[in-house]
DNA sequence: AGCAGAATGTAGCGAGTGCTACAAGCGACA
DNA sequence: TGTCGCTTGTAGCACTCGCTACATTCTGCT
């Protein structure tokens, strides 16, 4: 069983690097197998069903994520919301993190499309990347949840801009907040 | 040659009901034309290739999407931001655009892996968006572009959170900016 | 050593994919 | 009426999909 396990993790650490390179929703059994080194047919046998290795390969991405975020910006308070927004979005839009993001609208896509498994990875990404925010706050701010909540939603779209090569509105729509002072 | 093009409009509206209710990125071709009461057969006669059919497609449902907007919301200017905002978000939450919602998610997945026929699509409706954005925003509004680039990138935000069921948390930061009269 | 159970390879099934070859029907026009 | 070109049906190709049946090897325990 711990043998298992362990082969279990190679397993998903390999084909995660598989769909971070390719796409997760386009990703079938047999590519899969071939970047872990193995057959669909171990795959299966491993996992049970496509179902239920996607729904692990999800937890195991979702946690590859958070931690490339803490470890690339640990818990340091930003000095206000405006730092803290920018820092992120510049960290964000890093090469390290389009494979990530790729996944990441796969996600949503399929939760549109009603892909329970999906949708409680994509809701369970959405809450750790709220907390993470909020603990990354300035210790003066008041309405912490809220303003990390604002602060997600932004950067959320700002993705989704980036990934139809309109960037540069969501970059318009941040200096109109930060000229303001609105955040 | 007219004929063909009547019957391809056709053909597009028919498939575009189907891609509406199940989807962009799943549908193929046998399904299409059945939902066109044709078959994949003539769908390749009409359109030569299924990029050129989903270009085509993507172009019909943007056109539709634009219209939709401007019938719901006429260009009429809202007295403030916050009610642009604010009203838009609760247009897009209709069950009426939840089918376009859900084909705008495929498109930018798809965009983010690199399709070249949904990128363009994708950039044309956000500049679609943007520029009806900003048609409505009240006369004295300054730095108009901007501030609509703000709002869409607010809303693009508040449509993913949604389709993660985390809709709550869009609403906590619409909240916030609103209550700082940010906006 | 022998045996049970885990692990793996080979081959294939039935369904679906985009697309095509071939032929027949159809209309308009000579 | 005959013919030509646009339109359509039938059948199928080569391929991929998730998954399985069957057989074999390997491993650890007694």
């Amino acid at each position: 069983m711990t043998k298992a396990k362990l082969n279990r993790d190679a397993l998903l650490a390999a084909m995660a690097g598989h769909v971070l390179a390719h796409g997760l929703n386009t990703a079938s059994l047999r590519p899969l197998a071939k970047a872990a080194g193995t057959s669909d047919r171990m795959l299966i046998y491993h996992f049970g069903t496509k179902d239920k290795l996607v729904s692990e390969l999800l937890q195991f991405l979702a946690a590859g994520l958070a931690e490339r975020l803490t470890t690339a910006l640990p818990q340091e308070k930003a000095p206000t919301v405006e730092a803290c927004v920018s820092e992120i979005v510049t960290l964000v839009r890093t090469p390290d993190f389009a494979g990530y993001f790729r996944v990441w609208h796969d996600i949503v896509a399929s939760s549109a499309q009603g892909q329970p498994v999906h949708a409680a990875a994509g809701n369970a990404i959405i809450d750790g990347f709220l907390a993470w925010l909020e603990s990354r706050l300035p210790d003066d701010q008041p309405d912490r949840r809220r303003t990390a909540a604002a602060m997600l939603t932004f950067i959320e779209g700002t993705v989704v801009m980036d990934a139809v090569d309109s960037g540069a509105i969501a970059d318009d729509g941040l200096a109109w907040l930060f000229d303001k002072q609105r955040m």
